[in-house]
DNA sequence: TTAATATACTATTATAAGGTAGCATTTAAC
DNA sequence: GTTAAATGCTACCTTATAATAGTATATTAA
């Protein structure tokens, strides 16, 4: 139930531009609002720039914005752009084969907990989150 | 959602050992079984047994075996004693303080989905897993 | 007492994730 | 054009996790 902290920044970034998504964000801003290291945000945002999330412009007066709707992104998309949403929703226990019909002990109890997530990322999108009132990313 | 290889580990082997909790279990026999590396496995069994989850009979014909029942394990121990449940049930996107007076955008989602996976790994022992007609470990 | 077969301990190595550094490229203002 | 200010790329470094190696210790059977 831990992301990495990769997917940590991305969700972070993501909510964080979300409270004014039509704003144009320069990766010197984000840096400082968010403290997360300068090479690795612009490394993470070059991705997300790729996977269709968000434009960057470069050049003077460049940065990035969204290039989908906030109702549009859905949490899982986020961390599937950088690095897979499989990663969390596998098998708790590491198996690569596995199914309903070849479960392991855990399986039922794990798939239990499993669906709240999934189902957590898989239909809540950006915009769904606690925005207003919150200055904390 | 994603568990460390040390309490996959864990949970693997603790959970095999469940099957029949009277027997004695020898290294070899556990690495054998369940393709773990052999000092790796050997440095979580004196982990586990330190935290009285199992205990070890040293020398010939010696092993391991359960010190407490499976209907007294939750799984939440056999991670707390590896590593530390609260690896996985703290904040999601990293934050050291965080509670419900100030939270974050994702707080409020992120609970929701959390409550299952605590539920679970702190509700449900050993021997609720299902041990019979499984094997695979 | 000796040999065989276990676990315990500690130091080292390997791998993957996270973070850093330096330079290239793009664009707008002047 | 030149310069300033932004993103893009690639190679390297650091840290934490996982895996391994070697040796010490414990116990039992013959
Ligand atoms: S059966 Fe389910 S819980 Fe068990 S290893 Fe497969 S996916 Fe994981
Ligand atoms: S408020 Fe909740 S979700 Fe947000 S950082 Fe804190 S614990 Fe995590």
């Amino acid at each position: 139930m831990k992301l990495s902290k990769t997917s940590e920044y991305a969700l972070r970034i993501l909510s964080y531009m979300a409270k004014d998504p039509s704003q144009l964000y320069t990766a010197k801003q984000l840096i400082e609002t968010l403290h997360i290291s300068d090479k690795y945000l612009r490394q993470l945002m070059t991705g997300l720039t790729k996977s269709g999330l968000i434009y960057s412009i470069q050049g003077r007066d460049g940065g990035y914005s969204f290039a989908k709707k906030p109702t549009e992104i859905f949490l899982s998309d986020i961390v599937d752009s950088v690095e897979g949403m499989n990663r969390y929703t596998g098998c708790i226990l590491g198996f690569e084969h596995c199914s309903d019909d070849n479960p392991c002990v855990m399986h039922k109890v794990w798939v239990e907990a499993r669906k709240e997530f999934i189902q957590t990322f898989t239909t809540k999108t950006l915009d769904k989150l606690n925005l207003e009132g919150v200055n904390k990313f």
